[in-house]
DNA sequence: TTGGACGAATGGTCTAGACCGGTCCATACC
DNA sequence: GGTATGGACCGGTCTAGACCATTCGTCCAA
């Protein structure tokens, strides 16, 4: 297993994605030790520093765990580690092994309310783009999704057919937009008419309502999002951790 | 600012803190440019890497970003940094401004169904203890909570009274369990007529329901819990990133 | 038999350097 | 005026050590 060193990825990343390779192979058991960061050190000829910085990343990934005097482990049951990352509709749907479209219901240029401009962080009446698409999966209607972005950001943004494209894939391409993370809200609600319309739902019926509100990795604001999702084929999972040490100070002050 | 090199917590813990203290203030403003690394590194007398281990701290609290060749920067605006972390009901009304009661339905020892014993890993027919809870804040009912505990994690639990207490403060405290993580499930729902008495809602309504599983730091399950809020006055938030590259590999390979 | 001291191994922290490629700007050259 | 170019500075990566507290097995003395 010997490291490239002129690769482009660094050593600590190949280190990683030996171990992980390790881990996948289900040559280890769950709570099984791994060698120490000295004998691995050792074995891939790299300093303890650069053994340490792949497996922070695996323990931060919770593939692993590590226990002061005793050794790093394995961890068990291998959690979904997709629960916690941003994802679009698209991604989405394709993970799950489906195929998904969509039918255009409005795209349109329109001055920003008070709710979507305070979400997007600019004045109210400046210019956004409202994208307001049925989304489905092998033809059967998931949700109903309308993105609200700011037309400074993406110029010229309906030039796309996005009954055919992929949101996120034309911001990457075509105006360098990265969305990094993402906060969201989530609450049940009873489906307006049109909702049930649209989603093919006999009233009375439960959907999610989701809002969003979209980041580059800078913190500026990107689309806000507004969802209705079919709740009987559709449902949300996440990955929850406990508040680091110094978050728990942070947010003690904020309460002041 | 100086530190102290004979104190209990770290260095780079330290270090982070102060620049926290710093960045909570106001003296900066978003996209402001922090001191690099290394004038942090002289003006605290350590390493570089050790303010290194402070800022990717920060840069992973989603405090600040880091740009090569430019600087580290101030992230902005603050996300709120609870919406990934895992909370009791407790905490969390408490946070919101609330009083935090409890009305316990049930509490009693069960042998493990099917789907109880799948979830927390243990053989079917196991015993288990379940505690059923009508959850309030300020009076008004918010939650129907029912928690599924392996007994042999916590024997002699019920001798608690959980119309008081609350159930993560003693599983710490008497138990030493830690909850470390946990996979959480959202749907949305019509309440069914117990569910609507209990939560004093008229049909028809639309609830949240949300199953999950908490595991402690090696990834053993501790509890496995079904609840059903009231969505008018309870919104669940959280926070995604995009996944790292490394995830991402390993993703394409459970593809395979 | 028990209990404590010791020592080896572990992960956690820290140092003082090094080199790399990206960024930015002043300076020199066309 | 426009364009190279070189240097200063930045964060990212990496090394080869060091000391610490914790853990645990062993061995010895009471």
């Amino acid at each position: 297993m010997p490291l490239q060193r002129e690769a482009p990825n660094p050593l600590y990343m190949q280190v990683k994605e030996a171990l992980l390779e390790d881990l996948l192979s289900g040559r280890y058991r769950p709570h099984d030790r791994l060698p120490s960061e000295r004998e691995l050190s050792h074995r891939f000829n790299v300093s303890r520093m650069t053994v340490r910085q792949a497996m922070l990343n695996l323990v931060r990934d919770g593939a692993i765990y590590a226990r002061v005097g005793k050794g790093t482990f394995v961890a068990a049951p291998k959690i979904d580690q997709q629960l916690r990352t941003l994802t679009s509709f698209s991604q989405d749907v394709r993970s799950r092994g489906g195929q998904p479209t969509s039918l255009v219901l409005e795209a349109r240029e329109m001055a920003a309310s008070t709710e979507v401009a305070t979400a997007l962080q600019v004045a109210a009446g400046v210019p956004v783009l409202v994208l307001s698409r049925l989304r489905m999966a092998d033809s059967v209607p998931l949700a109903v999704e309308t993105t609200n972005l700011p037309l400074a950001l993406c110029p010229n943004l309906f030039q796309h057919d996005f009954g055919v494209e992929s949101l996120y894939q034309v911001l990457r391409s075509d105006y360098d937009i990265h969305p990094a993370q993402a906060e969201q809200v989530i609450e049940a609600a009873l489906a307006s008419p049109r909702e049930a319309e649209l989603l093919e739902l006999t009233s009375p019926a439960a959907v999610l309502r989701m809002q969003r509100l979209t980041r580059d990795s800078t913190g500026r604001p990107i689309e806000y999002v507004h969802s209705t999702y079919r709740s009987d084929r559709y449902k949300f999972r996440s990955l929850l951790t406990v508040a680091t040490p110094s978050l728990i100070v942070e947010n003690a002050r904020n309460s002041r």
